[in-house]
DNA sequence: AAGAGACCCTGGATGC
DNA sequence: TGCATCCAGGGTCTCT
């Protein structure tokens, strides 16, 4: 389940292979990947665009075009994006292909068929709703202090609220809360300003974390390059019930909380 | 504002 | 062994 360091590590593979490229074209067995414009439409304007840069925004993956517009990656659950020579003998789950000038493709993988691809005049028809960037320089403790106020919901799923932070999911909220000792149900606007200093650190630690290790493999993520990234071997919770906490030994729990799993220590996170 | 539920999919796990 | 059923997961949408 690709995330922010997931999609970052994907973005950082795919510069050299892709940049100064231009697409031939694009082909695909599961249209629903191709999201705006139509298949048709979209086949004709991406057709000798040429890439001249690759960002990440929260989970999104722009490729920026020479004429001036964006296509935009979103890999869902189980989307993954590698670069292969044309004649490689295609994965079971490559549905969409791009065509590139110098005999290699740009492959999209996607077992589960969630991933989408949007080729946009303005990035910001996708990004406008998305908030911060929570390893920029902008995104400050004082500013996930005013953006917490008022807000009642429970801290976990409001880390996952693509509007109020960009880029966490499950595997690194889960992670975030731990680091900050903090219980995934406590509402968010009832931090004490100690905790929301906690929190804020920890967010950027489980991300940067989650970066210096290539990504988490859980749940087939690989890198653009098909190597495994090892942040599956360091998480603290995700995934661990019924193990013990690193911390302090209590036995890590699991419940459903905004209908997400959620892994927490009883004893540390309060 | 926020929570619940539906939806989109697959394949692994579980039940019989 | 072979079916049928359930479920997770990210994000968006509708309804309350």
């Amino acid at each position: 389940m690709p995330e922010l360091p997931e999609v970052e590590t994907t973005v950082r593979q795919l510069r050299l292979p892709l940049i100064g490229k231009r697409i031939l074209g694009v082909r695909t067995n599961w249209p629903k990947h191709l999201a705006r414009p139509d298949p048709d439409l979209f086949g004709q304007r991406i057709s000798g665009r040429r890439i001249s840069a690759i960002y990440r925004r929260g989970k999104y993956l722009t490729f920026e075009l020479d004429n001036g517009e964006s296509l935009i990656v979103h890999l869902k659950m189980s989307g993954h994006l590698s670069v292969v020579d044309a004649e490689t003998s295609p994965h079971r789950h490559d549905h969409t292909v791009f065509a590139l000038d110098n005999e290699q493709e740009l492959r999209f993988r996607d077992q589960r068929k969630f991933g989408r691809i949007y080729l946009v005049e303005h990035p910001d028809e996708l990004f406008s709703g998305l908030g911060p960037e929570p390893l920029e320089p902008q995104f400050t403790v004082e500013l996930l202090k005013s953006r917490l106020a008022g807000r009642s919901r429970a801290l976990k799923p409001l880390l996952l609220d693509q509007g109020f932070v960009a880029g966490i999911g499950n595997i690194y909220a889960n992670e975030a809360l731990f680091h900050a000792r903090i219980h995934p149900q406590r509402p968010a606007n009832r931090l004490t300003p100690a905790e929301i200093t906690a929190l804020h650190k920890a967010i950027q630690l489980a991300l940067t974390l989650g970066l210096q290790n290539g990504g988490a493999s859980i749940d087939q993520y690989l890198r653009p390059d098909g190597s495994k990234g090892s942040m599956q071997n360091e998480l603290a919770v995700h995934g661990r019930e019924g193990g013990a906490c690193n911390n302090c030994g209590a036995t890590v729990e699991r419940k459903t909380i905004g209908g997400r799993g959620t892994f927490f220590c009883p004893m540390c996170q309060v």
